[in-house]
DNA sequence: CGCCTTTGACCTGCGC
DNA sequence: GCGCAGGTCAAAGGCG
């Protein structure tokens, strides 16, 4: 972070995340000062986002499944009502992504701090956005999350006693080298009184997730992925070996929702062009392998 | 020795 | 009321 943070003393929530989300935040204000905002915000009335989130909006690309999967990082639902919305002539560099504009409450027995009571800003970060948090934050918990092959990391701070600083880390699942990162509460002190001793190590803590596949189907490099005879697409049986090479097969594909329907599994194969697949077409981990 | 991560258990909110 | 999913606790062990 942060000469900016260091420089003026700001060590607000906001600009936390404005320092430590880079180009991430350098994209969400180009996208609020794009010439067809107006458009985006009258088909989203309701959303406050910018950049990635415009992305999981779009229902027409998405689907229903991603939007569900993404429920927690969607900043506004269409039937949920949220206070304090900010309004898109509001928002600006400071404002990325900020929902629950009341003010952090005074200590809250265990198990109670729930939904809406802080004030949460969620960003989407590099490895090295991630690694320039130099706010202090030890690890208190870590849950998968139904749905996401990755597990998402409970921090809080720990520069000052008593502080209520939460931040959550998840691998975006769209994107494996980035990261959503959900801030929650204000610190209770200006500044960091140490420093995060994470960033030297913070890649060996996300690891890219072990590679897995299905029994009959083989990888044999980076680019290719083997879908054994035998099984059906469709009411079609594989006469012989599906040989797919990166994208292009899919980007090809016509009756695309016949394939996904299919019983070829490619979930959870993090062969990076798979993945990188799986990413595009979202409805390739609903298998049940 | 202090601070950290890991991890299973526990608790709460929410949908059905 | 029940079960699930998410958030937190706290004990145990590792590391510098």
């Amino acid at each position: 972070m942060s000469e900016f943070a260091a420089d003026t003393e700001d060590w607000s929530l906001q600009a936390i995340v404005r320092e430590s989300s880079g180009d991430f935040t350098k994209n969400i204000v180009d996208l609020v000062n794009m010439d067809d905002q107006d458009s985006f915000f009258d088909d989203h009335h309701q959303l406050i986002g910018c950049g990635v989130f415009a992305c999981f909006s779009d229902e027409n690309y998405f689907g229903d499944e991603l939007e569900e999967f993404y429920k927690p990082f969607y900043p506004v639902h269409k039937e949920e009502k949220v206070e304090n919305v900010i309004l898109p002539d509001q928002i600006d560099d400071q404002n990325c992504v900020i929902r629950g504009s009341s003010p952090t409450p005074a200590y809250t027995p265990k198990y109670k701090r729930r939904k809406n009571q802080h004030k949460r800003v969620v960003i989407q970060v590099s490895l090295e956005g991630l690694a320039s948090d130099l706010w202090a934050w030890r690890k208190y918990g870590q849950k998968p999350i139904k749905g996401s092959p990755y597990p998402r990391s409970y921090y809080r701070c720990s520069s000052s006693k008593g502080c209520l600083a939460r931040k959550q880390v998840e691998q975006s699942f769209r994107d494996p080298g980035m990261f959503i990162v959900t801030y929650t509460a204000e610190h209770n002190h200006t500044h960091p009184t140490k420093r995060n001793s994470l960033a030297g190590t913070i890649r060996q803590k996300f690891p890219p997730p072990p590679l897995k596949t299905t029994q009959n189907d083989e990888i044999h490099d980076d680019s290719t992925i083997i879908i054994k005879q035998g099984k059906k697409i469709k009411d079609e049986e594989i006469k012989e070996d599906l040989i797919f090479n990166d994208l292009d097969f899919f980007s090809g594909l016509e009756e695309f929702d016949d394939f996904v329907n299919s019983e070829v599994c490619m979930c959870h194969n993090h062969n990076h062009n798979a993945a990188a697949a799986a990413q595009q077409f979202p409805a390739l981990r609903s298998c049940s392998c």
